[in-house]
DNA sequence: ATCCCGAGGG
DNA sequence: CCCTCTGGAT
């Protein structure tokens, strides 16, 4: 089977398994999926979801972050881990914000990118939620389980993001992405993956 | 000990 | 390419 061909098949099958492609973070408006998708970084999303609760009842807007230091805004993420520098870089963010795009979200991966602390994975992840764009949103289970798929053998993420890219048709990558989460916290986990209830076993060649 | 919907720097 | 940042869950 070529490659295409078991993209084809996993798209389908994962479609099937996942009706409806959800975004577990909780999030009202394109800054909190800004910032919540940032606080993910080697952490769940469960608990991104229980401090953004908190932190976005304190800061509403761009400007209410670019107001306060990122002492104050360590205070409310310290849980998520990493903490130093992410409440350095939404602080930073928020300014860049402010000064640059008028404290509106940019809708591109170049200005979004342009962000500290925005990365493709992030950057993509917004343009495919908010902004309906065909997207690639390349994270730790994207990275995993398509090389279990055997679609690449990669470890640069926008090498993998632009492999992909040439594998998915464009109007379904960013909900096969998405697709691509609730499976590997659910059956293809990064420790022992459940193949025997994987709705893929029929053509996966489970390179691990 | 190893992983969690990453990003930036070397 | 690699490493580091970090608390919490398993």
């Amino acid at each position: 089977m070529t490659k295409k061909e078991i993209a084809v098949n996993a798209v389908h099958a994962l479609k099937k398994e996942y009706p409806d492609a959800i975004c577990s973070l909780v999030y009202t408006d394109p800054l909190q999926l800004l910032i919540a998708t940032r606080l993910a970084a080697q952490c769940t999303d469960a608990r991104v979801n229980m401090v953004t609760s908190s932190l976005f009842d304190r800061f509403k807007t761009a400007q209410d972050f670019a107001d306060s230091t990122p002492e104050e805004v360590a205070e409310y993420i310290k849980s998520c881990g990493l903490y130093k520098t992410k409440s350095k870089d939404i602080v930073e963010m928020a300014r860049m914000l402010c000064d640059d795009f008028g404290g509106v979200v940019p809708d591109n991966i170049d200005d979004l990118t342009k962000l500290p602390g925005i990365g493709r994975k992030t950057a993509n992840l917004v343009c495919g939620d908010i902004f309906g764009q065909p997207a690639v949103v390349v994270d730790t289970h994207c990275i995993r389980i398509t090389k279990r798929l055997g679609l690449h053998d990669l470890k640069d993420q926008k090498k993998i993001e632009f492999a992909l890219r040439e594998l998915l048709p464009p109007d379904e990558s960013n909900d096969f992405c998405h697709r691509l989460v609730l499976h590997g916290r659910a059956v293809c986990t990064a420790r022992k993956a459940k193949c025997e209830e994987c709705c893929m076993n029929g053509f996966c060649p489970k390179k691990i």
